[in-house]
DNA sequence: AGTGTATCCTGCAGGC
DNA sequence: TGCCTGCAGGATACAC
């Protein structure tokens, strides 16, 4: 999926809509996009009111009005779409689970928050706070918070030598980067994807550091990329796939210098790099 | 510690 | 048209 920016902006369009509203029912059409038994989670979550919606990395987190938690990890194309019976639009084509959530008042109409997900990766998991914390502590920071600095980019680097494009989608480490936006935001410093982390100098970190932050933040504002499965909670699709400088632009020019982007697989996953401007470490 | 490989699934594009 | 291969925003388990 989906990566920070999907899941944010996934947030934001649940956040007017879901708030305040009691879970009156749950109907599980796959199991298997459920963490654990399924009798399980229906019980956790029924009759529960959802207090809160939150984000953690690429994770949506249900927040519960017994402080348990809801989270939602999207794979590769799961959706949260919120629906009103009634409204227009096609119905969604791969439910994989809905939740009925309380009309307001008379004459309000109950939304269903719908998890849909064509391929199945995806997973819901209930935590009871505990479980949460010790979940959330298990994750980096988040690259758009204040913990994320560019001295801890830089130190927490220096210990690794994978190559940074593996750091970065290594959640421990950062929580909120995938494939995409690692790519694009190494274009912008000018590293190879396959550098080894602690051979990235102060300056470079510096530079890394800032382009991950400055891509993140306009594909927040262009509500994300659509390559394919991705959509907003409301089925609208993200515009920043125009802005992609190398992500999927193999043997197109780099908009910087014009040479032919190329791609390169390693970790299993496709790297997409300009040779000149990332020159190999 | 790190890497390659395989797995979970479905759909789509491209080649023949 | 149809069949085949490869590929896809992720995460994890395994052997080496």
């Amino acid at each position: 999926m989906p990566e920070l920016p999907e899941a944010e902006t996934i947030v934001r369009g649940l956040e007017g809509r879901v708030p305040g509203r009691r879970i009156t029912a749950v109907e599980v059409l796959y199991d298997d996009v459920i963490e654990g038994p399924a009798r399980d989670f229906a019980d956790f979550v029924s009759d529960r009111r959802i207090d809160r919606i939150d984000r953690r990395g690429k994770n949506i987190v249900l927040v519960l009005d017994d402080r348990g938690r809801v989270v939602v990890n999207l794979g590769m194309s799961g959706r949260l779409l919120i629906r009103t019976p009634g409204d227009d639009g096609p119905p969604p084509t791969h439910p994989a689970l809905r939740f009925r959530l309380a009309p307001e008042g008379a004459g309000d109409a109950s939304p269903v928050l719908v998890y849909h997900d064509i391929r199945r990766f995806g997973r819901l998991r209930a935590m009871e706070p505990t479980a949460y914390r010790t979940w959330s502590r298990s994750l980096g920071p988040e690259p758009l918070g204040r913990r994320f600095t560019a001295q801890a980019l830089e130190e927490a680097l220096s210990h690794s030598i994978s190559p940074v494009r593996s750091w970065l989608l290594d959640q421990r480490k950062l929580a909120g980067v995938g494939n995409i936006y690692a790519n694009e935001a190494l274009h912008v410093a000018r590293v190879h994807p396959a550098t080894p982390a602690s051979d990235i100098s102060e300056g470079r970190a510096g530079r890394l550091h800032r382009a991950i932050r400055r891509v993140l933040r306009e594909a927040v504002r262009r509500r994300g990329t659509t390559l394919r499965d991705y959509r907003a909670a409301d089925g609208s699709e993200g515009s920043y796939g125009a802005s992609l400088r190398v992500y999927g632009r193999e043997d197109e020019p780099c908009p910087r210098c014009r040479t032919p982007v190329e791609r390169i697989v390693f970790g299993n996953r496709s790297a997409f790099l300009c040779p000149r401007c990332q020159p190999r470490p």
